[in-house]
DNA sequence: GCCTGTTTGTTTATTTTTGCAACTAACTTG
DNA sequence: CAAGTTAGTTGCAAAAATAAACAAACAGGC
């Protein structure tokens, strides 16, 4: 009986010039070497507790970058997604401000916007697909999109994510109804003063107990 | 390097007595020979195009049932859960009707209560206890319980389904309005005369279209 | 046959939620 | 210090959800 190759793969996502990014790396060994892919690696069985710590790893030792979010997305498996043979793939998803991504890095860690990502091996391009798709789902009925923020950011900084993901504006009140709902958010003691001339904005951070807790609603972060 | 065993597992879940019930099998092999369990097995890398055709093939093999729907669950791995070694487990759950279990049923398919199974080997119970918080937690906002009807069912059947599930009273209107909104449904001519000593209510059926395919609310079926 | 009980299905009214617009606040710049 | 700009709030109208009341359609008993 021919053996499955078992591996993880991370889609690490952030949000840059207004629409996501996928962290993609060059690939170091055959097949594909050399070419553009999703981080990604063997599970070590003797190194790693479960799939999720093998993501961790793969994560933490090809880009440098520790996720504060990071879930399973899905598996996906087959024969003809690898040439070496049947192959299945437990893939992650980590959601992070763009200001680690480059800072932390230690090689060459470039990101591509999620939509413009062409010749991928694999069947990556269905998986950053599908990972897109839950994130945009996510955010729709979650605080999911404050990870993508920095530690700290004010309301029309999140609203202006929200509405990048979700692809239409939202009502200001009704937003700001909804993430109080949430009562995920505490505000922190001196305002947003950046360089705007205007009334600065109040600067607020995830409360400690969510840092890695989502928040439902069940109504939905509705356009507007 | 130590080996990965590679297995799939399905919860098969059905509504009966009121309540979610799970398909339990006795194990043929070891460990845990004659243990109660899911129905699961290895993935044939020969014979499986993909997971979720191993996962199609074990629970027909096993139990005699095509389910109309399946869909992954996600992936249990690591080292703690399978004495053997380091196992990896692709989990899809399905919903059928209660009918169809014990009819198509070939050896001795029983069920069991999901809040009753006690002494289950490997990680089961958790995976039990992840497939019911997503089917409970995906009827909030979608058609999914209509998986669990049979062929044709009336709106206060399948209220009451929704009912169970959700763990709490839906007000009739709001329920129909719902279901409207979906478009999911077409009325069956002949009205439900079961012995009821009152208005017979109208039956309904899947729109052929939506035989494997899921419809979305954004606002969520509140309760009332 | 017709009254009664029961459940279905609809209509009407009430409350709650949502969306919009106008407003005030607070800052920078010229 | 006036003008411009964005932050944040308030009040109101529209829409939606909920609740209650109602009407329809059967079976069963008298």
């Amino acid at each position: 009986m021919p053996d499955i190759i078992s591996t993880v793969d991370v889609i690490l996502l952030t949000l840059k010039d207004g629409g996501l990014q996928v962290v993609l790396l060059e690939r170091e060994h055959e097949p594909y070497a050399g070419v553009l892919a999703l981080p990604g690696g063997y599970i070590h069985p003797g190194e790693d507790a479960d799939a999720e710590a093998a993501a961790e790893r793969v994560l933490r030792d090809k880009t440098g970058i520790v996720s504060p979010y990071l879930e399973q997305l899905a598996t996906f498996s087959g024969r003809g997604r690898d040439p070496r043979g049947w192959s299945l793939s437990v893939c992650y998803y980590a959601l992070v401000p763009h200001g680690v991504i480059g800072n932390a890095g230690r090689t060459q860690v470039s990101l591509y916007p999620v939509d413009a990502v062409r010749g991928l091996p694999f069947d990556h391009a269905r998986i950053i697909a599908a990972a897109v798709e839950r994130v945009k789902n996510k955010s729709s009925y979650s605080s999911l999109p404050v990870y993508l923020c920095g530690e700290t950011f004010t309301l029309p900084q999140l609203q202006a994510v929200y509405e990048t993901l979700l692809g239409e504006p939202i009502n200001k009140v009704s937003f700001r109804r909804k993430i109080e709902a949430f009562d995920i958010l505490e505000p922190v003691r001196g305002a947003l003063a950046t360089g705007g001339a205007h009334r600065p904005a109040q600067l607020y951070r995830l409360k400690p107990r969510y840092h890695k807790q989502l928040s439902l609603t069940d109504r939905g972060l509705n356009a507007g």
